[in-house]
DNA sequence: CGCTAAAGTGTAAACGTTTACAAAGACAGC
DNA sequence: GCTGTCTTTGTAAACGTTTACACTTTAGCG
């Protein structure tokens, strides 16, 4: 492993000094054809890559931006780091990954490995925008940061998002306009994702708005696949449910395999929704009717943001994109439809 | 946005010298236990965070681990990142994340971006091996990789795969001895996978081991989400096939839609098995039967190989898990059941 | 008390860049 | 030829650490 040839050995070789080898790499100052020319030829034959680590140091700039997500498990994050990742790509950027686990623990420390490795900003996803000591934390290192899935906190924040209440509300109140009375929620651990509290704020607003008395909401964990269980417990109530709301679409996918697992058709004997928009809902059949949060774009959005405070000094904004229904075929009339005691669809 | 405060600063403060403040942190050399009382209040009391640029200038070490996935849409890959991801944390690294989106010369830019950006290793998954630009140039640049998902290209290259040949021909053997004599394959580009053909090889090597004459495969993109066209071309042929091989199960999943807007059940009308073992496969319903790879795993393992090779100075090696079958719903005896030609099952 | 060894601390030189500043050369205008 | 301007180049000082080396203090021991 002999040494890599710095930029020295290169201006050595072009009998030059190392200003100008700077200056012919950079494509700052003057220098004249001549030069340049030996001075390409010397790196090409060294076989010569800057070191960025010496350039950060002396500019005081790493060209990385941090990431940090609760799992790459779930798409939908692994697609907005698809959009971070392309974006900062875009922007002469690199970007450092590291992943939460959906522990504030974590989170705390991973940050903190990113500010010791200087990254000039930070796009991330927090377990709870509004307890989080890791946003408290970042705020007082001053190194801008832009939340993506994750509320605003106050306005002077920069994220980029949905509107989880909103959408959810939606979601649910077509099943009730579509005749359902007995709408179920499976949500995911509330204490490690705020957005799971705003979708199920959502749903009982839908709930209220059809005149629908709410129902007990199952709080399960993240990292739950089998809810062959719930869904037992569901159908085992009085009425049961003729619709089911899930969190998010891992967890919808899952439900769909319970009730199906139980012998119920889908959507025929219970409509199933979901909230994220992952591709693979989109595939499977019957394709997943669900809430799409554009997660690519939202990376790429928040990194393209990011770079502007940075390198243009823009204040921090709050950015809410607009989600889209996908009409999957999961959702249907439940079979013994009434219509909805209020206003007729 | 005040400078951080560096390690002179903290010295000062604390009334010692720089390299006393240094000891303290790397809890190298002697330090009485007054002093490092004091200067870890100085510490606290700044709020200091160790400049790893400057460290990684001197020493000569980044504590980074390069990584570059062909995309993070397919979950096989994001699973893979999270493992590289969790096995470097432990070890005491970053992850700098690029992706190549399946393209070679984007390969070669990213990895040259690793490499001025010093980092000590690499993990990567390339297009095709065999062909790869990619790795010549790592070859030449003597920083230690370790390649996941893709054959050995030598015997002296790390990788962390599983037998992909015998695999496909494992799970498509299965489906020829359940009685399948028309099977048909549906694979991902093989220009942009090497792991494509080496399961169209399994595939071919299984059909001639069931004594069935080899069907030609249809190849599609890597981002092919509606196969239905391609399905109804397979229904369309004189005898229709009784089972579908899919090179990826995101393609398996498409198709099993494909044929489910057709008219068609699964597994009824028709089987159809994956490869990967992505976990949305086992949720869904039916559950897709399908060769599971162990990427987390195969990401944690190759990291660990390359912190050891990096510092424990251990060779590279060849190393292929075990890859399982997952016996899912997707898959059944063909209606017209035939017993097959070779030796009964 | 004097000697030696060990422990604690400081000094200063790296590491690979960039860049302010200085210097030198070329050239034009007088 | 002198002056001034512009272009090209070089010198050397940063940037924030680590660490070899040297120095001072302390402790142990006769």
């Amino acid at each position: 492993m002999g040494k890599a040839p710095t930029i020295r050995e290169v201006a050595r070789r072009a009998g030059v000094s190392v200003a100008t080898v700077s200056r012919v790499m950079n494509g700052r100052g003057s220098v004249s054809e001549k030069t340049r020319q030996t001075v390409g030829e010397a790196i090409r034959e060294t076989g010569f890559r800057p070191n960025v680590i010496g350039r950060g140091l002396k500019t005081a700039r790493s060209g990385t931006l941090g990431v940090l997500m609760p799992s790459l498990r779930n798409p939908i994050f692994a697609d907005a780091v698809q959009g971070i990742e392309r974006a900062a790509e875009a922007g002469g950027y690199r970007i450092l990954l590291t992943s939460s686990n959906y522990l504030p623990d974590k989170e705390v420390a991973a940050i903190d490995v990113l500010l010791c490795n200087r990254v000039e900003g930070l796009v991330l996803t927090v377990a709870d925008e509004s307890t989080s000591q890791a946003l408290d934390f970042l705020d007082r290192s001053h190194v801008p940061f832009v939340l993506v899935f994750n509320p605003a906190r106050t306005a002077d924040h920069s994220i980029v998002t949905i509107d989880n209440v909103a959408a959810a509300r939606d979601i649910v109140g077509r099943l009730v306009r579509m005749g359902h009375r007995r709408i179920a929620m499976i949500a995911g651990d509330s204490q490690a994702s705020d957005r799971s509290n705003l979708r199920r704020a959502g749903y009982e607003q839908a709930l209220v708005d059809g005149g629908l008395r709410p129902s007990p909401v199952i709080e399960v964990g993240f990292d739950s696949r089998d809810l062959v269980r719930h869904c037992r417990f569901l159908l085992s109530c009085d009425p049961g449910p003729t619709a089911l709301f899930c969190s998010t679409d891992m967890l919808a996918i899952a439900g769909i395999r319970g009730f199906a697992a139980l012998g119920l058709r889908i959507p025929d004997d219970i409509s199933v929704v979901g909230f994220d928009g992952i591709e693979v809902g989109e595939c499977m059949s019957p394709s997943l009717a669900t809430v799409v949060q554009p997660a690519e774009d939202m990376g790429m959005r928040a990194v393209e943001h990011l770079l502007e405070r940075l390198n243009a000094g823009a204040p921090a904004k709050n950015l809410t994109l607009p989600y889209r229904l996908r009409h999957g075929e999961s959702w249907a009339k439940p079979r013994e439809a009434t219509a909805p005691t209020g206003t007729p669809v």
